[in-house]
DNA sequence: GGAAGTCGTGTGAACGGTCACATCGCGGGG
DNA sequence: CCCCGCGATGTGACCGTTCACACGACTTCC
């Protein structure tokens, strides 16, 4: 009579053992409050003794709320990203939502709206950007994705929807630092031109030399790598006409260190630098890194906030940025006068 | 009579309005290979203009398939489990699968039931585990999971369920290297101890040392970040009674090396180093870094092929040990004879 | 020329939950 | 005393898809 199924048990199965009707599980699933507490523990036994476990695409299916949050990131394993991504996961599960993350490789439209699509397809209820290209914001803007959503980046043209640290504000900080450590000829190593933070970070550079009447000269546009660090600074060695160099990230600040030793300068001595970011490492580079410190684990659970206020019906929530914080190490000092 | 309504169009409007039956439209979707042509684009066409997109949880519920690979991992932006992600979560989604991920912040044994519980009740297929704990693996065993599994890590006692770089032998390749190089006394600052790798290269490196025959000592348990290889390294140089350090990973080595300048001594010149992993900033680290090269992109690829391979009825899948590669740059240098 | 097999398509049932509503016993107020 | 309201529980319908099976037309073969 009971071929010992290898079919998971369902809310019937648990209701016939319980002695109850289907509806009281649900009742007991959801904790309704109208049901008699010697039913609910009678029904929560029989849950616990046959391992029972309500299936989720069931309830997605007839409550048509799949909560899931999207997310659309770029592909990479930067330190920044990643440190936000785990705060998102976390905040989301203690929520009660799962995640949903795609990555997508290249930042073209194509792409983005091939993970867009992937993400829909798994009806999200609210989406995540952290893919900081220009290309993918403009592609989000077109396609309307349905739902609300969050970008971790800000381009100051949708205050309502972004969510970051203030870039530029950050720059300036570091900027007015190596302005008054005496410098007045300094460099810029951004970050690619279609990075949103990037250009923040250019704009933050430029303003501040510009308060201060500095020269400003064309920033040169990196890929963020350690190597491309290097390599510029091999290049820009050989013409010694600067004392100092803000990088876009740490990690071209580390690469461009490299090449100062390898050019026979020392840091700070001959050149000051300042990076962006303070990963953990900045801290042991040699010398240690002058950088601005992001918050990125805030800036996750400030978006999951947002979203799920905005479910929540309570669309004011905080959008103001985060303000970025100087660490000075030392890789920057005083400009010697010769 | 067509009050145009919020709700998504779905496989009968599609039929409806393409003129078939909702079936027609289930094996155009599924592509079935009777349909005729015309039938086929007719519903394509239709699909295109409504915007139809097929109902995951519906699916889901009937077919009792999630197409949902479960990832457990443990929190931690670092270089190696993030770049496998990636590559899983990239092979996962060119296989049709998504991905449900969960990061256990602490490696205890209720942890790592919770984030399995999470991943069950999501009903995952598959299961890949990061979190490279031997606490972790201890619980994943007993709580046996009832779908295939894979870690990424390998304890060596469960070869049919890992998949990983062959630490030991990196770590032999590192210390291999330093004996070449003239070295007797070297020392090992491992990671944490219940770190799966941690061990194994702690293995690899008493291994290695006994078959010179050279003298070990304990090593030193660090937790991988660079301010511990900073603050053991201005405890252990306070007695230079060794002329190498090999580091359990590039972090760890990093801020070893900042110690050793800090104390007035060179890297190689006084002391040589080599780190494990070569995060992509090793190669900028003053001076260069020695290191253990992993693939971790193909770890993360063949997990997903593993998976897939068990999950379509083969389970007889490349297990092999990948094996790492000794990248020599500068922190290493023969031992000079005073 | 009719039986058998193929191709293309349609119909009913099922997956495992939740929602709206019905039902039933019981206590209290008019 | 009866009816109303309320707390606790049960019943039917439905969410959107796939599966098993049925069905009609057309080809093929003896």
């Amino acid at each position: 009579m009971e071929p010992e199924k290898v079919r998971a048990p369902n809310i019937r199965d648990v209701a016939r053992l319980a002695g109850v009707s289907y509806q009281t599980v649900s009742r007991v699933l959801n904790d309704s409050p109208s049901i008699r507490p010697e039913t609910r523990q009678k029904v929560l036994d029989v849950i616990e003794a046959v391992g029972y476990r309500p299936n989720q695409a069931a309830r997605a299916l007839v409550t048509s709320r799949s909560r899931t949050i999207g997310v659309l990131t770029s592909q990479s394993a930067h330190y920044g990203p990643t440190t936000s991504l785990n705060a998102i996961e976390t905040a989301a599960r203690d929520a009660g939502y799962r995640l949903s993350v795609t990555t997508i490789s290249t930042a073209d439209y194509a792409s983005t709206r091939a993970g867009l699509d992937y993400l829909m397809s798994q009806s999200i209820e609210a989406l995540v950007v952290i893919a900081p290209q220009v290309r993918v914001f403009d592609a989000i803007h077109e396609l309307s994705v349905g739902v609300p959503f969050v970008t971790l980046e800000s381009t100051g043209r949708d205050p309502g929807h972004s969510l970051s640290v203030d870039q530029t504000e950050g720059a300036r900080l570091a900027v007015r630092h190596l302005i008054d450590l005496g410098h007045s000829e300094i460099l810029h190593i951004s970050g690619p031109q279609d990075w949103i933070e990037a250009e923040a970070r250019m704009q933050g550079y430029l303003q501040e030399m510009n308060e201060a009447e500095l020269r400003t000269r064309a920033p040169v546009l990196g890929d963020w790598t350690a190597h491309f660090g290097y390599y510029a600074g091999l290049e820009l060695l050989r013409f010694r006409d600067f004392t100092a160099v803000f990088c876009g990230n740490d990690q071209m600040a580390l690469g461009f260190m490299h090449a100062c030793r390898e050019m026979g300068l020392t840091v700070p001595g001959d050149i000051s630098i300042v990076g962006f970011d303070d990963i953990p490492e900045a801290a042991h580079f040699l010398p240690p890194l002058t950088t601005v410190r992001q918050n990125f684990v805030e800036i996750g659970r400030r978006a999951i906030a947002v979203l799920l206020g905005e479910l929540g019906g309570q669309p004011d929530q905080n959008h103001t940025p985060i303000t970025p914080e100087l660490i000075v190490r030392a890789s920057t000092s005083r400009v010697v006068v010769r």
